[in-house]
RNA sequence: GGGCGAUUAGCUCAGCGGGAGAGCACUGCAUUGACAUUGCAGGGGUCACUGGUUCAAUCCCAGUAUCGCCCACCA
């Protein structure tokens, strides 16, 4: 079923009052005064369904409405069919008419209405069924006269007969009779106003839907025209998800469960926190559902799903049994007579006995799913599977099923074993489709994942939607996001083919930690903290952080960094140590990634995995997870270091135009003893990093140099001649200009008393280290544009 | 009508009480080099609006606006 706003029109009619009764019809507006009083011999109904005018067993106002006092309790006549077998129905008072809404008084049609059927309960209304299940008007049963002398009947005697026997009446005059309901709702429509029942206003009326155009005055017609009200209105309709027919309420048997029992303990399971949301607010949707549980109609007409366990005796006695056999065993023993003794005989020999009829129906399905977590593992046999996987660990979802399945899973699971299924249920978005709507079958606006995957493969597919699968409710799918990530893979793929090139072999017998050169222990640490943030990202559900987390790693700091830091090792001329060693490296972090992205991106990494590892090393999947063995707090700082000062040189060098090609030396200002250090152990990577054939130290900033401040040196590059001196003068002066932003950032928030007096003293700390480091910087940078002032 | 949620860069989305982030798109430069499905560098945001709490708010609270989803539905 699916719910449609569909244009509906809103008829108007008279039920004209039985007996000659009249009364003052007074409207009131807001304020209490008089806008309209009548004398009226009907009232006035208004309905979207004119057909089911026929079933009306009622009209009803709310007690409060004075309009209608007078006339409670008075009959007024239906003014559909044959005028000799009209009938009366009563007006009553129920809590449910809205008195601002329309007339204020409704029709009550028990049997074709949900709202009615309830308010039909309430005031002991006859519920009269109209239709077949095929939509039309009824044809079976006596006459219209016959039939509608039996609904009088029970009008005037005041007693209502059991539902079945009202059931079997049919109320639908002759004219109507097989008519598709649509039909005959035009038919009624067309009597009615013939008739000058319907409800008339001019037609300028504002409210007015569509109307047959009124005759003109040199036709005969009046200026101001009457016509019938009819308004347009937006109605939500169901309709059929196959057959896109509108679904008619109407009045049948059916088998319901008593959800709210099922519901108390599920609900309690989720309070206690047996059974956990991630995202945690799911639970509010969750106890929203279970706090209000209806009855839950279980029956359907289908022909395919369990079917109900219900078995008919000849008398309509209901008989329920696990097998057909208990059924007939329970017949037995109810009636107690030879057939019935007979019959179980009959079914106890294996032979078929039609003494009882089974009940056609079938469990709705989700009845059925809701058994799923045991009713697959062999339930109600007790067997070792059951013993072993029930419970089960983790439900991932989505959360539109939440009331259908998961809800009743929790239901069914702790009803039949006593045990919740799930200790967690993860609740993913939901992809949408680009307009953002719900996919749906029935608008075809889906998108196929077969064709994602053809287009971009499976693991590109699959890495983003983990990479997307973060606390949101739904999520329009990017393909631009799907070609970074198969990007991504084939980014991967090419490290591997460059290691390959490079002899970088997996190699069991490497040991991280004993790694030396500070560049492998530096990706070696980086690995670890990856292994940390991807381990706990998968083991907290959140995995788009994850993902995030390989990412940058395999992308921004193996490909780009690690592997560059390497090439000079690989391929320069450092000694056999060093080399095995950045080879064994690059193979050993290579193998990890491949385990560590397995679940993101199975298929690219298995291959990797077995190629890296060998035929004998087993699947990726079943390898053991990484685990961080080298954390060298030095060799981060030390490669740090690094990466920032080639990075802060390229930015000056592009920024200066200067061409990527050319060679320009590097010459170090104000090193102290630890950036010594580190630049005699880096020169040659530096040197081939940012193109400087000689990298050097020196007390004073050679004339005509590109001034960088970085830490706590100031990086020259000597480029007279070349160098722009106005766009250099441009450069540093944005850099103070940002540096003294920050400085008076700092100076404000440490100049606050309060800030210093409340802020945790680690914040305030924070601060004025950042502070120093500021100040320190913009020192440098205004003796550099001093400099410049001076040439 | 009831409930839930969203509003952050051009787009798709993260983040979240202490200096605004990613991918794509965009701009400049680079092509014998693992990879142009590339590399280097860069531009771009009053974190919807209005109040409040706080030393400090994109983040917490209240309200407003807009959008969305679920459930129910006025004859």
């Amino acid at each position: 079923v699916e719910n449609i706003e569909v244009d509906g029109h809103m008829w108007h009619f008279k039920y004209p009052l039985a007996d000659g009764v009249t009364y003052d019809y007074v409207e009131k507006d807001e304020d209490g005064n008089e806008t309209l009083r009548e004398t009226r011999n009907y009232i006035s109904i208004a309905t979207t369904r004119p057909e089911t005018m026929l079933g009306d067993g009622a009209v009803a106002v709310h007690p409060s409405d004075e309009r209608y006092a007078s006339i409670v309790g008075k009959l007024c006549e239906i003014p559909v069919g044959p005028k000799e077998h009209r009938r009366l129905i009563p007006i009553i008072t129920d809590e449910y008419p809205d008195p601002d809404f329309g007339s204020g008084a409704v029709k009550i049609t028990g049997a074709h209405d949900f709202n009615d059927y309830e308010v039909a309960k309430r005031n002991g209304i006859p519920l009269y069924r109209l239709m077949d299940t095929k939509g039309a008007m009824r044809a079976d049963g006596a006459p219209y006269a016959d039939e509608s002398a039996k609904a009088k009947q029970i009008v005037a005697s005041g007693v209502l007969p059991d539902a079945n026997s009202v059931d079997t009446i049919n109320l639908v005059p002759e004219d109507y009779r097989g008519l598709d309901r649509f039909q005959a709702r035009e038919k009624i429509v067309t009597d009615i106003t013939a008739e000058g029942l319907a409800i008339m206003v001019p037609e300028t009326d504002a409210r007015l839907g569509p109307v047959k155009a009124p005759l003109a005055p040199e036709e005969g017609g009046e200026v101001r025209a009457e016509v019938p009200l009819v308004e347009a209105k937006k109605i939500m309709q169901p309709f059929g998800d196959r057959s896109k027919v509108v679904i008619e309420p109407m009045l049948t048997d059916q088998w319901f469960a008593d959800a709210e029992t099922l519901a108390r303990p599920a609900i309690e399971a989720v309070e206690q926190g047996r059974t956990k949301f991630v995202p945690s607010n799911w639970d509010k949707t969750y106890f929203e559902w279970m706090r209000n549980i209806q009855p839950w109609c279980i029956s359907r007409q289908l022909w395919w799903g369990h079917q109900i366990p219900v078995w008919y005796g000849p008398d309509e006695t209901i008989f329920c049994g696990r097998t057909e056999l208990e059924a007939y065993e329970k017949a037995a023993l109810h009636y107690s007579t030879p057939k019935a003794v007979d019959a179980l005989a009959t079914v106890k020999a294996g032979r078929a006995s039609n003494f009882l009829t089974r009940d056609p129906d079938v469990l709705d399905t989700w009845f059925s799913s809701a058994l799923w977590p045991f009713s697959t593992l062999g339930w109600p046999d007790e067997t070792p599977e059951l013993d072993q996987y029930y419970p089960t660990s983790v439900l991932s979802t989505a959360f539109d099923i939440i009331f259908f399945w998961v809800a009743r899973m929790m239901m069914m699971g702790l009803h039949f074993t006593g045990k919740e299924p799930f200790h967690t249920v993860y609740i993913h978005a939901l992809v949408r489709a680009a307009d953002g709507q719900k996919m749906s079958k029935s608008k075809g606006n889906g998108i196929d994942p077969l064709d994602l995957f053809d287009e971009y493969g499976v693991d590109a597919v699959r890495f983003t939607l983990a990479a997307m699968a973060a606390q949101g409710r739904d999520l329009k799918l990017d393909t631009g996001r799907i070609a970074g990530y198969r990007n991504f893979g084939t980014k991967l793929w090419n490290a591997a083919r460059f290691a390959e090139m490079n002899d970088a072999k997996f190699d069991p017998n490497f040991e991280p930690a004993n790694a030396k050169d500070p560049i492998n222990r530096w990706i070696l640490s980086s690995l670890s903290d990856a292994v940390d943030s991807v381990s706990q990202g998968i083991e907290s559900y959140r995995f788009n952080d994850a993902a995030a987390d390989l990412y940058k790693f395999v992308w921004n700091q193996f490909c780009d960094w690690y592997l560059e830091l390497a090439k000079p090792v690989l391929q320069g001329d450092a000694d056999d140590a060093q080399k095995a060693e950045a080879r064994a490296t690059t193979g050993y972090v290579l193998a990890e990634i491949s385990k560590l992205m397995h679940p993101f991106m199975p298929y690219i990494t298995e291959v990797l995995h077995e190629h890296l590892r060998g035929p004998d090393a087993g699947v990726a999947a079943l390898a053991q997870w990484p685990e961080g063995k080298v954390r060298d707090a030095d060799a981060i700082a030390d490669i740090e270091w690094l990466i920032g000062l080639v990075s802060a040189i390229r930015s000056a060098r592009a920024e200066m135009g200067i061409t990527p090609g050319s060679e320009i030396d590097l010459t170090v200002v104000g090193a102290g003893a630890e950036t010594t250090a580190r630049l005699a152990r880096q020169t040659s990577i530096i040197s081939r990093m940012i193109r400087a054939p000689k990298v050097g130290v020196a007390d004073a900033v050679p004339a005509g140099a590109v001034q960088i401040v970085y830490a706590d040196v100031t990086l020259c590059l000597p480029v007279a001649g070349i160098v722009d001196f106005e766009a250099e003068t441009k450069r540093l002066d944005e850099e103070i200009s940002r540096n003294a932003k920050e400085i008076d950032r700092l100076e404000k928030k440490l100049g606050n008393a309060k800030f210093v007096s409340n802020a945790p003293a680690e914040v305030v700390e924070e601060n004025r280290e950042k502070l120093a480091g500021y100040q320190a910087e913009g020192a440098k940078l205004n003796e550099a544009r001093a400099r410049i002032a001076a040439i």
